[in-house]
DNA sequence: TCTTATCAGATTGTTGAACAATCCTTATAT
DNA sequence: ATATAAGGATTGTTCAACAATCTGATAAGA
């Protein structure tokens, strides 16, 4: 029934549909498996298999694929249908755009809340412990949610809400990369920011984050272009 | 079958729908509906009912749902129905700090668009006359479009789109105030701000913008409070 | 050969009816 | 007055059907 082996397979039955409804619950998986890689960008979800698959009807799985669309992880092409989202060079560049506006803005503030930089320590800890073992993938989420820990410096609920969603979108180009070559040269530069912003340097943090978010950028952009243009 | 009188009566027919699925336009108009006033927070959308009178099946009418509980508009209460938004106080403090995060980002960027800025004008202009005609709810419009122009200086689809959520959500608590007591204070610091946005002075014009999203903060707060607090 | 037209198959878009699950209100009993 | 139970109303979800549209292959024409 479900794909086996897929790293998301744990919990696919419907202990979290406790208190919400069955298109929730199939956006809620659907969404794990487009971020998670168990689904490429540029796939295509065809209704009639996915809604036999997940054992819900086509109208609630179409609900679901409006959650999805909604948050741009799914592109719903009319009479065509929905398919992974393939991010161009051009969104990557987007992206990039928003995160340097909220974690400019977030490492700018002057106030940090204590709670949240030590949930920045826990972060760096998690992604060195896991490169350490060469779990990559790991970094990879360990880096992902330290970024969005500096998001929350902003004490947003809605911008909270826009860095995961972009951060979602995000991780779709992530498959396309070697995740080694991704993270590795971002996990000294995490610690050294967060040392920055506990001592309250926040001029020469805000330039560390830019130079980070440059490289960064620079970094998916290659892969996102490489990855467009493959002849 | 549509209530006559309302504002958003016009071209509630098909033409929108040249390309787009009913689901769409169905939320299309809800969202129409929401923004100006027709519907007001707190209001109960009956799914028979509304499917009736929008001829659209229940099925597509949910799929609309879901587009605009996204977007904030409604609110989705599991077997208790689909209600228009209802703004705490909370909520306008955390929709400030997105304007101030969006628009300081935007206002302070070194070189501006010619082309924003001249809609920039226009945007003034435009308000400016409605003021004169005594149009409040067209300065107000008006109002929204010059900041959502001002939130493109950063030339990002995704904050641009993050812009019009916010300020339709926004909008939610217009009518909750009198429109000119609401927009009058602003028409001419509006007229300021471009100024020191078209001769370079950023540092003014990123004060003047604070001062300005401060008083309009403080206004809708109150706004709300009083609202959320009748008894 | 290259283009255009046609057609069948597959998939999506949308509907209407049906029934279960849940909530809300009212009536009844303690 | 409080608690409980019944009933109606609305939502949650499914199913089956059909129309609309796309896709790809085949056939006809330049």
């Amino acid at each position: 029934m479900s794909e086996r082996g897929s790293s998301d397979d744990y919990e696919e039955t419907r202990p979290i549909r406790v208190r919400s409804s069955t298109a929730e619950w199939a956006a809620a998986i659907l969404r794990r498996r487009v971020t998670q890689g168990g689904l490429l960008p540029g796939s295509r979800l065809v209704e009639d298999e996915l809604a036999a698959e997940l054992e819900v009807s086509r109208n609630t799985l179409r609900e679901a694929f409006r959650l999805l669309g909604h948050e741009r992880l799914l592109e719903h092409k009319l009479n065509r249908g929905v398919y992974v989202r393939v991010l161009s060079p051009a969104d990557v560049a987007d992206i990039y755009r928003v995160r340097r506006m909220i974690e400019g803005a977030a490492v700018r503030r002057p106030d940090k809340d204590p709670v949240s930089l030590a949930a920045l320590r826990d972060a760096v800890a998690d992604a060195e412990t896991a490169a350490g073992k060469g779990h990559w993938l790991d970094v990879g989420t360990a880096d992902l949610r330290y970024h969005q820990i500096i998001a929350s410096l902003l004490g947003s609920r809605r911008v909270n809400a826009m860095m995961a969603q972009t951060l979602a979108e995000l991780r779709l180009v992530f498959h396309a990369m070697d995740p080694r070559a991704l993270h590795a040269p971002f996990l000294p530069r995490n610690r050294d920011l967060l040392a920055l912003l506990e001592s309250g340097r926040d001029a020469e943090a805000e330039h560390l984050l830019a130079t980070y978010l440059d490289e960064a950028e620079r970094l998916l952009l290659a892969a996102c272009a490489a990855a467009v243009t493959p002849i």
